[in-house]
DNA sequence: AGCCATGCACCG
DNA sequence: CGGTGCATGGCT
């Protein structure tokens, strides 16, 4: 039972807009976040590190945090997985490229990308829905 | 809901 | 001092 999720990478998860934080964020959809472990709720922004294989043997360290100081006083209430800067430069990753999260019977995770073709845009702005898939369950 | 932006801390 | 990541707020 290969779980496998996917996004397509906007300007800012890429660090092309100028942000200085490379992490997209995740939606909370039970598909989705079932990929991930389970945070707990009752802690403010909780965070778990976690390391992927690329398709060359390399392992990467993301970190999936959970923001919800909006239960602490606060705004936030969202999901996101960061530190990914390394792991986006060093493939030269770019918004539209597809990222490809998987988790493989016994645990390991890995990652993969798909470099994409032109990403839709309109009246000059780039419009993208989610970009979340799920590829397997 | 999802993407964009930023002050500040930390570190090489 | 420049890059990176944290935490947080803003905008659409």
């Amino acid at each position: 039972m290969t779980h496998a999720i996917s996004k397509v990478l906007s300007p800012n998860d890429t660090g092309e807009t100028g942000a200085h934080q490379a992490g997209i964020l995740v939606p909370k959809d039970s598909e989705i976040l079932g990929f991930f472990p389970t945070l707990p709720a009752d802690v403010k922004n909780p965070r778990m590190h976690l390391y992927f294989r690329d398709d060359e043997g390399a392992q990467w360290e993301f970190a999936f945090i959970y923001y919800n100081n909006r239960f602490f006083g606060g705004t936030r209430n969202e999901y996101r997985l960061t530190r990914m800067t390394p792991y986006i430069n060093g493939n030269g990753l770019k918004a539209g490229d597809e990222l490809i999260l998987e988790r493989h019977p016994g645990g390991a995770r890995t990652v993969t990308f798909r470099r994409s073709r032109a990403p839709v845009v309109e009246e000059g702005v780039l419009r993208l829905g989610s970009g979340w898939k799920i590829v397997a369950a």
